[in-house]
DNA sequence: CACCAGGCAAGTA
DNA sequence: TACTTGCATGGT
């Protein structure tokens, strides 16, 4: 419906004028935006950061050389990241994904056509529906919005969605409203974590400094 | 001290 | 299919 896409025009607008662009992803290369994507799974990323730093102090900041390490090494350098067990086999699933089929290159497997790399980014064990499509957006360049806990809290507390809408319905929500737009989709979804990071936490229910009140 | 953070997969019934 | 639970550090 027409008056949807009105308010989510609106709510992007407020946003953007009060908090300005964000610029994301927030990292300099492809490789490191994949690394970020596992590493800040349900994760502050102030602890990514330390994790990320740690990679790049210790020299070890590209594919070939994060394959090479075992499990044990990998874990113990991103282990301000936490879950960080669970993450080494995840960057680990991904660089063997990456290494056996694309010669190690991301830019050949970002090379893909959107659908069919979404659909092998998740069939690698670890990345789920959000990091896929951070990876497609921010890393692959690819026009596909990213849902997270923040836009299914802000939405939900605005009356914009019901409880039970799911990620793909958001997805669609916002990819129905706008026509495709890399630049569009990535300052959107930076603005709502912006956003949910100061005003929509779960300790901090009212909102009512909230640019978004009265939406 | 309790609670939370830019999820996901595996286990259970 | 639809819940529930484990994973873990570091900041408030």
């Amino acid at each position: 419906m027409r008056r949807q896409e009105e308010t989510l025009q609106a709510l992007y607008e407020r946003l953007l004028a009060h908090f300005g662009p964000q610029h994301w992803w927030p990292g300099e290369s492809a490789f490191e935006v994949v690394i970020g994507a596992i590493l800040t799974q349900n994760t502050n990323w102030k602890n990514v950061e330390k994790a990320l730093a740690n990679l790049k102090e210790a020299g070890l900041f590209d594919l070939s050389a994060l394959s090479g390490l075992a499990a044990p090494d990998l874990a113990e350098l991103i282990r301000p990241a936490g879950y960080y067990n669970i993450k080494a086999g995840r960057l680990h699933n991904l660089f063997t994904h990456v290494n056996g089929h694309y010669e190690g290159s991301l830019d050949m497997f970002f090379a893909l056509p959107t659908r069919e790399l979404r659909e092998e980014l998740l069939s690698i064990k670890g990345v789920g529906p959000e990091t896929a499509d951070a990876i497609l957006l921010y890393a692959a360049k690819k026009p596909i919005f990213v849902v997270d806990a923040y836009t299914y809290r802000i939405l939900l507390r605005h009356n914009l969605i019901s409880e039970d809408c799911d990620y793909y319905q958001m997805q669609a929500l916002f990819m129905d409203s706008f026509a495709e737009d890399i630049d569009f989709y990535g300052e959107y979804h930076a603005l709502l974590v912006r956003t949910g990071n100061i005003f929509c936490k779960k300790s901090n229910p009212l909102c009512e400094t909230c640019p978004l009140n009265g939406l």
